[in-house]
DNA sequence: ATAATATACTGTATGTCGTACACTATTGTA
DNA sequence: TACAATAGTGTACGACATACAGTATATTAT
């Protein structure tokens, strides 16, 4: 198998990885309002690199679901969507963080053990 | 929306949560060989719980996708299939720890600062 | 004035992995 | 004899990130 091809499988598993976290990582930055394309510049600045493509659908499905409540803002040059966390939404939030760090923290055990 | 709704759309997150994560416990168990069955009680008492349904097929893939060999053992009352990790598998284990670790850093450090 | 870039968004098909089963076989225990 | 435990195979499905295509227009560069 060539380099290529197992960087190919890496990549695969990576993107698998990154299922769930991304969801955790839009929620945390919308306690306050924000918009789209000002939340990828932002978590590009804190390390997670998002796709418009991909955030744009992933704020509409997160606001079908309940979570994120939106509102135009058409007073600017340009019209922006402004997403923030509902009710539900903040509650959603609080767990997937508990429930992310309990797994991170076994998962962390379990590579640091085998480590040892 | 109700309790029961809630619970049920914070487990499919936690659902996506887990791809990806089980792969790495997983592989993290095999640099030394050891049978499914096995492996399912192993993972348990980490804290890692995985579905024989689940795992068995799991297996299988990673041993096509060539992280993985395995071995008949006959001897024994009954057939067990051992799984030990490959050079390949080890590569590629390290790779994935390391990206896990990079990627479980940067949104954890997210969730901190949110908390602020 | 025109072209290129940046800003801001909508829409949708696809692939992959964990789940959720159904199923099989046989050994060990009650 | 019946049930539970041990050990495995097989497969359809759902959900989310990706990977695009696309639209519109303000801003900047030429």
């Amino acid at each position: 198998m060539s380099e290529k091809d197992m960087q190919e499988l890496v990549g695969g598993f990576i993107q698998e990885l990154r299922r769930g976290t991304i969801i955790i990582g839009v929620l945390s930055q919308l306690s306050e309002a924000q918009y789209g394309y000002s939340l990828v510049t932002v978590l590009e600045e804190k390390g997670i690199q998002v796709d418009p493509g991909t955030l744009y659908p992933l704020l509409r499905r997160l606001e079908k679901q309940g979570l994120l409540d939106s509102q135009w803002d058409t007073n600017e040059a340009r019209p922006r969507k402004y997403y923030l966390l509902s009710e539900l939404g903040k509650r959603v939030y609080e767990e997937l963080c508990t429930e992310w760090e309990r797994m991170s923290a076994g998962l962390q055990a379990l590579i640091d053990s085998q480590r040892s």
